[in-house]
DNA sequence: GCGAGCCTCCCCCGCACGGGGGAGACGATC
DNA sequence: GATCGTCTCCCCCGTGCGGGGGAGGCTCGC
């Protein structure tokens, strides 16, 4: 069964370019469309899509208030990507906190679309966006980490795996954390995967950056 | 011919204990050992010993004035392996800043120690113990970014380098670096590799921690 | 002119890492 | 009692990573 995707965003130009690249995925199937996020609710009972893909800014009801009401109101509600223009939007972190799964940049190019799309359906979440954060602290980001503290509230990590964070932030190996927990690697590399999805990182590299963004853990 | 080593210690025990560990090695050669800072300069222009391996904490003529003395005076001065009983010794801070080339904990492990001085003696860093850190961490360090901000001083990253470690503290992989800075990746492997090494990092990661660590990035 | 340092690229190679599965044990919750 | 989440451990497998070499071209300073 495919992928079942709902757009919402006010321009229609957008929803198109965003239809035509999902589309074009066998697995992937766009059920319908809203301009804006009032419209959202009945279409998602009614629909009941996989992944809203939904923009942050738009008229009447925005991307945020949405993502509220929809997770309030809905049951089993559908995982929300958060579509943007900007890299440093505020509204993008206020959706995170609000409960969106993850976000992603309109100029991102159609194999990133489509892949956070299936991520995002497969549950895991994007919450570490390294194209984002680039961008941001090359256009002068001050308030990237903004990102980084919704990413971690967000992740609710066991108590397990922020232990295997917080040794992964002190430059440890699988190994030793493994020597350090008293558990086997294959336990530890368990829960590194974990942290990982959960961070929406790619590496441990960027996990333990994620943890130093967001103040789980602190220099000095 | 195997490297030769220097022990400056007041403590007649430690001394014999550092002999007789690095003695046990074949290419290793302990060939003169003093008491105090002071007799240091006479003995390494004797001796030219490849390594000397300097308590920070003596009487008449410390660690750190030793250090320096040394690196002023001396010409092709041997390489500064300075050992420390405590893991969170500002004195050693001191005397990386002062030219050391890497520290040491009394209590690390035999295997540790000859490893040690190996490294040194080859010309690498030993900056980036995570075993003290770790230590540090857990005794609650209040100053460890001490040592990892004397460590990017030491470092002398070239610019390129520089620029590679930054994009490395974004969570950018080896082939993304190679894309960004229009090179191959066998040439961004090559300044990792130099990063690691002048950082004495074993991995990406703790090159990463180091950064943040020593405020070369900065979170947020 | 010549060397030193830097940047660039190349080779081989071992291994830790991370993805993708699954599964048993335990406690809490329903 | 059944279910869920967590923690634990296991398998296979591809590959990015890092160590170990080397080498050519460039600029700079002696």
């Amino acid at each position: 069964m495919p992928v079942t995707v709902l757009l919402v965003d006010d321009e229609p130009l957008v929803r198109a370019g965003l239809r035509a690249v999902l589309e074009a995925q066998p697995d992937i199937e766009v059920v319908g469309e809203a301009a804006d996020g009032a419209a959202v609710i009945p279409l998602v009972r009614r629909l009941r899509p996989d992944v809203v893909a939904m923009d942050v800014r738009m008229p009447l009801l925005d991307g945020i208030e949405a993502t509220r009401a929809l997770l309030r109101t809905v049951d089993d509600p559908p995982r929300i990507l958060v579509v943007t223009t900007f890299e440093n939007d505020e509204y993008v972190y206020e959706a995170l906190r609000a409960g969106a799964d993850g976000f992603l940049l309109k100029r991102a190019r159609p194999a990133e679309i489509v892949h956070a799309v299936r991520l995002i359906a497969e549950g895991e979440s994007l919450l570490f966006p390294a194209s984002v954060r680039q961008l941001a602290a090359e256009y002068g980001d001050a308030g990237g980490n903004r990102a980084a503290r919704a990413v971690l509230e967000r992740a609710q990590l066991t108590e397990r795996e922020a232990e295997v964070l917080r040794l992964m932030a002190r430059g440890l190996s699988n190994a030793e954390i493994a020597t350090r927990l008293v558990v086997g690697t294959e336990t530890v590399k368990s829960h590194v995967s974990s942290v990982l999805a959960k961070l929406g990182a790619r590496d441990r590299t960027q996990a333990v950056i994620a943890a130093y963004e967001s103040g789980f853990v602190a220099p000095g």
